[in-house]
DNA sequence: AGCAAAATCACCCGAAAGTATGACGACAGA
DNA sequence: TCTGTCGTCATACTTTCGGGTGATTTTGCT
């Protein structure tokens, strides 16, 4: 900013020099002021519109463009795993059943036995109060405690 | 635009009128040229930088913002849909088993006997090429038949 | 009208899922 | 040390699923 009030200021200096070896040559012709006056303001005028260009070259509009996200990274409730009292175990089973496994293929990835599975998941099904499977899964989601 | 230059024109025809009047009082007076080249040099300094102001077009910066999407309105994917030869019956049925209800409960639902919705849920099981109904409903939201 | 696809239903059988009950060891916290 | 929770497993029983087959009716399209 500083730089343009400098430059303001010698540019006017220096037009004020120039009209006064200007001057006598040109006073002396009938209407001489009028063109004096002109210049003055066409350069004045240019400078002017120079300087609020300068000026507002910052002033920019921000427009949000709004873009539907990839994905909800999806956080695990831990608040609601409490309050219904589901374990770790019984989580981690119901996203494999949500995965659609079997209790078999479940037992089998976690290296415990079918009736293991099957009474975590009983357990499970009565904190959430479902009948089957599928509609554990389908609570499991709602309650967010898979994505 | 018309009008700043109009009002361009104005500004400059009055300036010129009230300097003809101002002329007479200060012209005799000692250095009365500076104060006259000043006076228009500020105005028409003043109106640049207010055309300036004016001219300058604002640029548009485009800010992307994420926005976790409020809602994928989810379309059915119909080409899926004739691809695997899925009916409208069987998605129907698909939808219900993935809302966590049993064959009985959809068949009441829709009307038909128990056994009806089983042969759905059999041929759809093959269609998808699930082997459980939690299987199916994964690979149903996979495939975009089912939010 | 006539064909093909879709929808409906039945019956049987085996597999998978779910319920109920009991038991045992590990481990944390009082 | 005692208690409660968690995870593990088993057995027995009921219910639900899923596969296979066959059949009839509806419906959409030419």
């Amino acid at each position: 900013m500083k730089k343009h009030i400098l430059i303001y200021g010698l540019t006017g200096g220096l037009l004020i020099a120039v009209l006064r070896l200007v001057e006598y040559r040109f006073l002396v012709v009938e209407h001489s002021i009028e063109i004096y006056g002109s210049l003055i303001a066409v350069l004045f005028a240019g400078l002017g519109i120079w300087l609020g260009l300068k000026l507002t070259r910052k002033k920019e509009v921000v427009v949000v463009k709004e873009v539907p996200a990839a994905a909800a990274p999806f956080a695990l409730d831990e608040g609601r795993l409490r309050e219904l009292g589901v374990t770790r175990r019984e989580l981690e089973i119901l996203a494999l059943i949500a995965s659609g496994m079997s209790n078999r293929e479940i037992g089998e990835k976690l290296f415990v036995s079918e009736n293991t599975v099957k009474t975590h998941s009983s357990r499970l099904f009565d904190k959430l109060g479902a009948k089957r499977r599928t509609q554990a899964v389908q609570l499991g989601k709602e309650l967010g405690l898979i994505p």
